[in-house]
DNA sequence: ATAGGGTTAG
């Protein structure tokens, strides 16, 4: 593992310290003392000792010793000494003594971090008033589930419901929503046949239905006396986020009957759950009903839905195409609409387009000011290759970043291959209080393989580790082709026993990047047994294994798969195609390149530009000169032609063309030459 | 105070 030359201290990672004599030292002192606490606690204590000193006398006694010892240096030390003392005296019902830590406490000046906090918090609760726990509580920077539990139980306890609502509603403004205080606040309440009005119960409905606690929601909505359709909407939304359309659309009926009808709201929810899914034909559905009526006239909110959906299951252009309609019809864009389409100019390297929506926001005061908008378009110029003058110019103007942003402009410099850079960023989003999550690895992993610097990615990678932030399958895909990329068989096979040890290497991504890895450090034979020793074969497993036989030079065996793989009943897909296509090239095998060819013309597989690009590309790589490419699909010379002209005419490469009705509508994407 | 659409990895 590399050292940083930069500082670089994201944690706290106290295990490596515990041989540094001074911290040895304090730790004897905390051992030690713990030892005595342990003692004071005993219900049968040693009765030489406890018949001569009062218990009480005893622990005094000891914190001050251990309070004089105490290693100010070692923040993480003293956090733990404290909390064991503040946890004993609320045992011991030691209020004083209490109050005294909390006033050394203040004296050391010892951050009162979450942990601390609640610890401190919960011994006011049980010990002092209500009017200095709240003090306290008001006062805390950092409050974790356990504070808000402590303070609401004791409002619950006082029969301050109004209270206990009020602190509830601003737990959930935190984004902390924690279903087990929430529930015991609720069986409480119940308990002392407590039955809150409306605004209560709407609350409780509220979080049981973030939790996922259908049935408990259900029960709450049946008892309400009335309901409102704010109310239904919330049911709906509830089941529809658990993607049960079925009852969503059940309560819909059963609204009706109460006399509530559904509003734009809730044909919103229903339209945005069934893009998000993919069900693009039934959300279209319920767009066109809502269509010229009125009240339920689509607004912002529905067109957006349906953008961002399309954008989400892999139709960008499609969601494009949605976008400029919307446009057409005289619909303005907010900041959500607006982000989620950079978004899709980011996909599909829309550069102009892109800039072009960038402007616009500059014009409107909104849309420039906006957090996420900034953000997707530090991820739009990142890809596009404009590091200074685009992404970092709009992480500039963001006035308060947040750990999206952080990774945005991180990724960034990823991309351009700029690890001192990287590094820095990493260590001013620290001293801003943002800690790298799992997001902010995997994005430099990806970014510096994609740059062909594999041995950094594997360095983030276990820093990572080292971090304890744990690694999930995408990380894992991430730095398996990182192996590949840099050739290292010895950390992939590392990297494939770490998967077999945490159950993990049954995920798709994971099974195809291990075959990617083998073949892609020449150990084709492993990428074989990957295949074999797998109980189901899905396409995606076999396209896998053909891809990795082709880039090995091993077309022959890639045409084998390609028969093996019909005889064990696998369709094979577009992909498979490409890959095949490739292996073609490679061998010269034009006889076998036009039965191939056949296969997709007779599958309809010749949609994708994709794969009329390997055609392209196979009918090259076999010698072919123009006059053959008659045999090639209509829409393939049609890209051939515009390729040509673009070559020709503003003499720049061709990085990926696209289009959804070929004849219809061509749309060429250029770079310009590095 | 309560319901619908958003950005970063793949």
């Amino acid at each position: 593992m590399a050292v940083y030359s930069t500082p670089f201290t994201l944690h706290h990672n106290n295990l490596c310290l515990q041989n540094h004599p001074i911290v040895a030292l304090n730790l004897h002192h905390h051992r030690r003392f713990s030892t005595i606490i342990k003692y004071v606690n005993s219900s049968k204590p040693n009765h030489t000792t406890s018949i001569c000193v009062p218990e009480h006398e005893l622990m005094l006694m000891n914190v001050a010793t251990v309070l004089h010892s105490l290693d100010l240096t070692n923040p993480d030390q003293c956090v733990q000494s404290y909390a064991l003392i503040l946890r004993n005296c609320r045992k011991l019902h030691n209020l004083q003594l209490g109050l005294q830590l909390h006033g050394h406490m203040i004296v050391t000046g010892v951050d009162l971090c979450e942990f601390l906090g609640s610890q401190l918090l919960e011994f006011y609760c049980k010990l002092s008033t209500v009017d200095d726990t709240r003090k306290l509580f008001d006062e805390m920077s950092e409050r974790n589930v356990f504070s808000w539990t402590s303070v609401i139980g004791l409002y619950s306890e006082l029969g301050d419901y109004e209270e206990v609502i009020s602190l509830f509603y601003m737990m959930n403004d935190q984004g902390l929503r924690d279903y087990k205080s929430g529930k015991d606040v609720y069986d409480y309440m119940t308990s002392i046949g407590f039955e809150g009005n409306n605004y209560v119960k709407r609350a409780f409905l509220d979080m049981f239905l973030k939790c996922g606690r259908m049935d408990i929601a259900r029960r709450l909505f049946e008892q309400m006396d009335s309901v409102d359709v704010v109310m239904c909407n919330m049911m709906v939304s509830g089941y529809v986020s658990k993607r049960d359309f079925e009852r969503a659309l059940r309560y819909v009926d059963q609204m009706r009957l109460k006399g509530v009808m559904p509003d734009r709201v809730t044909y919103n929810t229903i339209l945005s759950g069934l893009a998000q899914v993919g069900r693009f034909k039934e959300a279209a559905k319920y767009f066109s009903k809502m269509d010229g009526f009125g009240e339920l006239e689509p607004n912002i909110v529905s067109w957006t839905a349906i953008i961002t959906g399309n954008m989400q299951n892999g139709s960008p252009s499609r969601a494009l195409n949605i976008f400029r309609k919307m446009i057409n019809r005289g619909i303005k864009p907010n900041s959500t609409t607006i982000s989620s389409v950079i978004s899709v100019c980011t996909n599909l390297c829309l550069e102009r387009l892109g800039k072009e929506i960038h402007g616009y926001c500059i014009k409107t005061e909104e849309l420039d000011s906006n957090l996420v908008v900034n953000n997707a378009l530090i991820d739009f110029y990142s890809k596009s290759q404009n590091v200074n003058n685009g992404a970092r110019k709009n992480f500039n103007k963001i006035q308060h970043k947040d750990l999206v942003s952080w990774n945005s402009i991180r990724a960034a410099y990823a991309t351009k291959g700029c690890r001192d850079d990287v590094i820095k960023l990493l260590y001013e989003m620290e001293l801003q209080g943002f800690l790298p999550d799992v997001i902010t690895w995997n994005g430099l992993i990806t970014r510096f393989t994609q740059y062909g610097d594999g041995k950094t990615a594997l360095e983030f990678f276990a820093k990572m580790c080292q971090l304890g932030v744990s690694p999930n399958t995408t990380s894992i895909s991430g730095i398996l082709t990182a192996c590949a990329q840099s050739k290292n068989l010895k950390m992939g096979k590392e990297i494939h026993n770490y998967t077999i040890r945490n159950g993990i290497e049954m995920a798709t991504g994971v099974r195809s990047a291990l075959i990617a890895m083998y073949s892609g450090c020449d150990d084709l034979e492993a990428s074989y047994a990957v295949f074999n020793g797998l109980l189901t074969k899905d396409v995606v497993m076999w396209n896998s294994l053909i891809a990795a036989s082709g880039k090995s030079g091993f077309g022959v065996g890639a045409l084998d798969l390609l028969r093996e793989m019909k005889l064990n009943n696998a369709q094979p897909d577009s992909v498979t195609m490409i890959s095949v296509l490739t292996a073609c090239s490679k061998l010269a095998a034009l006889r076998q390149g036009r039965e191939i060819h056949q296969y997709i013309i007779r599958h309809g597989l010749d949609s994708s530009n994709f794969v009329c690009n390997a055609l392209i590309n196979m009918y090259g790589g076999c010698g072919c000169d123009n006059p053959q490419f008659t045999c090639i699909p209509y829409n393939s010379l049609m890209i051939i032609k515009v390729l040509d002209d673009c070559v020709e005419i503003f003499n720049c490469s061709l990085i990926s063309v696209l289009y959804s009705h070929v004849r219809v509508n061509i749309l060429v994407v250029c770079r310009k030459p590095d």
